[in-house]
RNA sequence: GCGGCCAUAGCUCAGCUGGUAGAGCGCCAGGUUGUGGUCUUGGAUGUCACGGGUUCGAGUCCCGUUGGUCGCCCCA
């Protein structure tokens, strides 16, 4: 034999409880996202590397060192998408969309790349779900597009210790005050930081908001915030935010050290947080981006929305989904194969799933319906097709009666 | 990109200070030539991740590689 293969690192296969998990986190969130009014967008799996150099900012590490980059043969520079916003907002002004019916509110969900070292609940390729709002700079589009994510959680049952944390970026004016003032903060503790910490003050003072080094936090702890920088315009904005998630139920907590990797955020800022991933604690997490379309050659299309991770919300979820029970056709030999297979197109014309055991004895038949779970098989011997009955076999029960076929499918579809 | 730990049967793991590999589960076959899930008897598992080194001898010690895992970075 050859020798075998392995995925390629960061990579895994789906297969029997772990796709079924990672589906139904996908179902909820379309029958979740429908239900506001969302639609189902798919964008390419690969853009011009353009689109993601636009929009994520230079100074973020998922441009400068994580994204599958390449060269096709044609010459263009190629790049596996990251993330998934810059895609749709790339999709809206292509296909001509930001010209009228606004807002668009779309939904999407599908793989993503980043080279990354991988980790639980972290994978080179990963999936995502996301809503966006896209058009609408009122704070209704925040508080729906959070809504329908928590809604969501909530159909998954995994709310127990997650929590909604919320801040504001501010405008582009609060922001840039509010950078300043932590610039001045941290140069005077500049020695007393962590290497890191140094870097992001020349690259991205925001980030050393979440630094998790310990002596880092304690300077972060007496470091202004950002709600006395804020314009009035920004501040009524987050109170409206914040007003609107309270009548629709949102357990929020304000966070202020949180803020964005991408550039391309403003005003609202959140992340569904949980403590139950270890470091991947973050289940959800978006916020607004006003300017992000126009840098996609759009016009002025302010828009929100989140993303989340489907091998993390996959982890969270208590009880495995149950796998479909189909129903054993079972025929006792080659003889009745003809009246089992019309037996077995009945049964799915009538909507009930069914497998036909193929070979062996009916001993090899029935563990075989065993290991597929039947919930019920349908013996069929010469006997049987010359009185014109099946035998009806309910495998949980292990009871057992003989009656016309018509009548066993009746039975099933019950 | 950085650091810690780990890698033995399909799965979960045992294997002492180096002496040519084991259990449970699962799998296959029989007890039952027309009855599964329970029981019972028997059987097969394997380049001990890969490559090199030390040694009379390496699953065991050393180095490298690959992969996993935990944390950092970053992020969903």
């Amino acid at each position: 034999m050859a020798t075998p293969l392995q995925p390629v690192r960061g990579t895994r296969d789906l297969i029997g409880e772990e796709f079924r998990r990672h589906h139904a986190v996908i179902e909820a969130a379309r029958r979740v996202t429908a239900l506001y009014g969302f639609e189902e967008w798919a964008t390419p799996i690969f853009e011009d590397t353009r689109v993601f150099a636009r929009s994520l900012g230079d100074t973020s590490d998922v441009v400068t060192k994580e994204m599958y980059s390449f060269e096709d043969r044609g010459g263009d520079s190629i790049t596996l998408r990251p993330e998934n916003t810059a895609g749709v907002c790339r999709a809206l002004v292509s296909n001509g969309l930001t010209q009228s019916n606004l807002p668009r509110k779309v939904f999407y969900a599908g793989p993503m790349f980043r080279y990354e070292r991988p980790q639980k609940g972290r994978y080179r390729q990963f999936h995502q779900i996301g809503a966006e709002v896209l058009g609408a700079a009122e704070t209704l589009a925040d508080a729906e597009v959070i809504a329908a994510g928590w809604d969501i959680l909530v159909a998954l049952g995994i709310t127990d210790g997650v929590v909604l944390e919320i801040n504001t970026l501010g405008d582009a004016e609060s922001r840039d005050r509010y950078r300043a003032a932590l610039v001045e903060h941290f140069t005077a503790h500049r020695e007393a930081l962590s290497h890191d910490s140094q870097v992001r003050l020349e690259k991205n003072p925001l980030r050393i908001l979440d630094s998790k080094d310990e002596g880092d936090r304690r300077i972060v702890a007496t470091a202004p915030t950002i709600e006395p920088h804020l314009t009035p315009a920004a501040a009524t904005f987050f109170d409206g935010v914040l007003r609107h998630l309270d009548v629709l139920g949102v357990p929020t907590r304000k966070n202020p050290r949180i803020v964005r990797g991408l550039d391309y955020y403003s005003h609202t800022a959140f992340e569904f947080v949980t403590d139950r991933l270890g470091a991947q604690g973050t289940v959800m997490a978006g916020g607004r981006y006003d300017g992000l379309v126009e840098e996609m050659g759009g016009p002025p299309t302010p828009s929100v929305g989140w993303a989340a991770g489907i091998e993390r919300l996959a982890m969270l979820l208590a009880a495995s989904p149950a796998a479909p029970r189909p129903v054993a056709v079972i025929p006792v030999a080659e003889a009745p194969e003809t009246a089992a297979l019309a037996l077995v197109k009945a049964l799915r014309g009538a909507g009930i799933a069914t497998e036909i055991a193929y070979k062996g004895n009916l001993k090899r038949r029935m563990e075989r319906a065993n290991k597929l779970h039947a919930r019920a098989a349908l013996i069929l011997g010469e006997s049987e097709v010359a009185e014109g009955v099946v035998q009806l076999r309910d495998l949980d029960a292990g009871t057992q009666e003989s009656l016309p076929a018509a009548e066993a499918v009746r039975r099933l579809s019950a």
